[in-house]
DNA sequence: TTGAAAGCGCTACCAG
DNA sequence: CTGGTAGCGCTTTCAA
């Protein structure tokens, strides 16, 4: 071993062309077949002549079946492929997807398959980079409606697994009651006697636009789950008598900074909210330090809520309020899938329960509301 | 493109082969070349023909040149490999490996390469699948010594970049000056006025063995890093005139859990020491807990200091002092030097510095130690 | 502008 | 146990 290390690193016989297996076989005067056993077969031939093959190739700098030519003629790429966000980067910096990602990677160790991570450009690049992707399936989470690089993978054939969404017949779906999550969280706070009520979203469509927003706009949101959770909401809100007229809903990027703004702007409407649901636990724990910006306290001013009990959210302070999601258990129920596809047996659609798991950032509305401080802005907030 | 979606979830026709470049070809009248050219290279051919093809292909369901031929006649895989720790999914619960991650993630996306998760089983299955893997270029991330997934990788002669560790020659090396921030760790306790420390490391050899380290296992640890990080603290320690014999050193598993264990250990020995340094985060963040579960305040009773700079350690209670290091940087230099050397150029060993951040879990030692409480176990650790 | 030929490097099959 | 043959599906000369 130590050896081929040190020859790697030195130069390459001039003129030498990259060894294959039919120089090996050359070299040691067998056929091709032969030095192709010696590596997958070994109970094919002889161990002398095996180890005699080995030795020569070793000699020669063979470095073993060339992979990219043995998966041609085997018809598999050993490795599945999974769909991220446009720029992969930021799936990295959300807890919910890397979550996501130990489970399936969990299931892709156990079957001994290679994880790909397929970058998804914009546009037409997000198609054709699935299509010159060497995978034998695809998993896609959490892309929006229509995204073109799932009709790339279906196009290709690929068995596909979608998590979360978009829904796409002709795949196997992963997802949540997210509805059911929403219903409990405005069940929750009904019953603590809130009445006004505001939401903070996520990016619903992407134009650029931020802020509030109108029943139109909600209706051509872009996530399957999205409408979900706000549908449950409604439901369980207009069922405890809350009209869904008087919520406000602000919408921001899914990040902790922008759920503080969203806080910020939801708080100086007058009549100021009793609670803030946010749809995401970013925006929720961004907007308790929005709220902790304006002198507010969480929760005997202000009840704040969450979705998706990311680890931080039981680590915040206050400890968030939040529908719990099988975050790990999403990515191992999608592995689980895959193998299922690709071994041709049923995949059936799962639907992972939800929990509301209550913990102290909601508490019953305040009795008289406590005044705003108007001398901050957002610049401390990283402080 | 809906149409192509709800054909592919329908039956495949009974004894049709699936359609290749062959069968367009044939199918419009003309050679495989001119298919081949029609997804290429869109001038080669007229406007008129080429849609003609591209229809055609459409109607036969054919999805594309198959990337597999594609890239064995190219010779290029158009993905980087990763080998992360041996479970795959532990990588994922480890903020410092994901933030890598975002980094090299950032670096494949500007290159619009995949990003090739291979998981390493344990022995000699972590070759294997490295010798299988089909990838241009192998970055290992934090393995330890004499791995042989890095040989592997070595001997299919493919460009291999290490990250922290093992030092191989042959490779290009992206890591931290850990020693630095061994000897800050050190300097800073010192003027304090420490004088009795302990220490926490995480796994040095994969022996199953925990507890007290002496100075032959210091030696024979197996990650380049702990190696580094003990030596600058040794001699930064030493330096001060606190002779590295009086420091205690315990060896646990890299997660809080074991931390706290690693401190009921150690604050517990008499002379009980002022300060705990732990060479990762984790440990520290559990050794903090730890101090508490024995009615320790830190950093009144007990300084702790922590290695990485985890996001985590900002916002622990109180805030770690640690050495940072600039995590995902470090993923995006070892994108970069994985690309130069695809591309053939030099790619010069990168040593990243770091800086101690002192936060509030450090202060000077208590003028008379406080008492331990002796009635607390691990039990509530997670409470 | 188009096409024929020649592989990329490997493994499945079947005969010996 | 060994070897010849026949591709996997594609792209790249090079000639027409």
């Amino acid at each position: 071993m130590a050896e081929s290390v040190k020859q790697s690193g030195g130069v390459r016989e001039r003129g030498t062309r990259k060894p294959t297996l039919a120089t090996v076989a050359e070299a040691v005067g067998v056929s091709r077949t032969t030095v192709s056993n010696a590596y997958n077969r070994p109970d094919q031939l002889t161990p002398e002549l095996r180890e005699r093959i080995l030795a020569t190739a070793r000699g020669l700098g063979y470095p073993g079946p060339d992979p990219g030519a043995r998966r041609l003629r085997k018809g598999r790429a050993g490795a599945v492929g999974v769909l991220l966000t446009e720029r992969l980067s930021y799936a990295f910096a959300d807890s919910a997807a890397v979550a996501f990602l130990e489970g399936l990677a969990r299931r892709c160790e156990d079957a001994a398959e290679a994880l790909v991570l397929i970058p998804l450009g914009r546009g037409d690049e997000a198609a054709s980079v699935v299509r010159e992707a060497f995978v034998d399936a695809i998993c896609a989470y959490s892309l929006p409606d229509r995204h073109p690089a799932v009709d790339a993978a279906l196009d290709r054939r690929l068995p596909v697994v979608v998590v979360d969404g978009p829904r796409v017949t002709a795949t196997t779906f992963v997802g949540l009651d997210d509805r059911e999550g929403g219903r409990a969280v405005a069940e929750h706070l009904a019953a603590l006697g809130h009445e006004r009520l505001a939401v903070i979203v996520p990016t619903l469509v992407f134009d650029g636009r931020e802020g509030r927003v109108d029943d139109a706009r909600l209706s051509a949101a872009s996530y399957h789950n999205d409408r979900e959770r706000l549908a449950g909401l409604r439901q369980g809100l207009e069922a405890a008598g809350i009209p869904w007229q008087t919520v406000l809903i602000e919408e921001r990027s899914n990040n902790q900074e922008a759920g503080a703004g969203a806080a910020r702007s939801l708080l100086t409407e007058t009549p100021r909210p009793t609670a803030l649901v946010a749809t995401t636990d970013q925006l929720a724990l961004g907007a308790v330090r929005g709220a902790r910006e304006l002198g507010l306290d969480v929760p005997a001013d202000l009840s704040v809520t969450g979705f998706d009990d990311i680890p931080e959210a039981a680590r915040a302070q206050p400890p968030l309020t939040t529908v719990r999601q099988p975050l790990v258990g999403k990515g191992t129920v999608a592995g689980d899938r895959l193998f299922e596809l690709l071994e041709g047996s049923e995949a059936p659609d799962a639907l992972l329960p939800v929990e509301l798991v209550v913990r102290d950032s909601t508490a019953p509305p305040p009795a008289s509301p406590a005044p705003v401080r108007t001398d901050v802005r957002g610049s401390g907030f990283l402080a």
